[in-house]
DNA sequence: ACATCAATTGAAAATAAATTGCAATAGCAA
DNA sequence: TTGCTATTGCAATTTATTTTCAATTGATGT
């Protein structure tokens, strides 16, 4: 399965970056539709699947919500916040050595890890 | 709002704890109706919702996939086959001091964080 | 430039997961 | 035992995402 470098692809990866946000499928929609009002939402939902697949966009997965995708593919960590359910990258030093451990005491072949921390952001803490 | 102990409740705690995997709602759903085939899908889904927000289950949010539960609420990580999308335990030691550097560089309130690996299982490894 | 062919697109329909409305039931406290 | 309200079961609804399919288009070779 070869890959084309369709026009729209291009501007939803585009998007995607330039918005910076943790968007759903539909908010990178809206914004994609401001200035390419053609492009379907179908494209968006198939093409943030393939670019995932290709490694060039990564996918957040929220508890009570639509997935989420971020154009940033090196990897990083999460928080989310409990009361208004915004996602942020969490940028301390990734921990090198848990995948080893986790692939050492049970076998796994382990490839990596995500972290989403939870609590308050401070928005809303000020409420 | 105060709750109530009804049977259906007991009874959905209870195979999930019984269960001791990571069911979807349907999963358990289906187990449940193997003993009492009057429990309805929708009471299922409704108590697995209150009974996470009591803080006696665990919702595992995984890619790809509906949400999945456990009946076991101590704070412990997970590891997710992308193969088969298995969902195992992982017991290895809570990272401790993380929350409070988060919360030190970003000024959120971090009351916790989960920590998905990800890679092939033993089982699909050997195919 | 031209032809070819499969990947991709857009629109509509279909599916999957989860929630909601509502009348009937059943915990629980008085 | 009574009364109040949370909860239940069923059906309908909503939300998120995928699939189907005919038409289009990007990439490749001539």
């Amino acid at each position: 399965m070869e890959r084309r470098n369709t026009v729209q692809r291009k501007i939803i990866l585009e998007t995607l970056k330039r918005l910076n946000n943790h968007p759903t499928t539909e908010e990178l929609y809206a914004e994609i539709q401001k200035g390419y009002p053609t492009i379907s939402k179908t494209t968006v939902y198939r093409n943030l699947r393939l670019l995932t697949q290709s490694g060039l966009v990564r996918r957040v997965s929220v508890p009570d919500g639509p997935e989420r995708y971020e154009g940033q593919p090196e990897p990083h960590y999460h928080f989310r916040c409990s009361i208004c359910g915004g996602v942020f990258d969490v940028d301390i030093p990734v921990i090198s050595d848990i995948d080893a451990r986790v692939a050492q005491k049970y076998g796994f072949d382990v490839s990596g890890h995500d972290i989403m921390f939870h609590g308050v952001c401070n928005k809303c803490k000020q409420m």
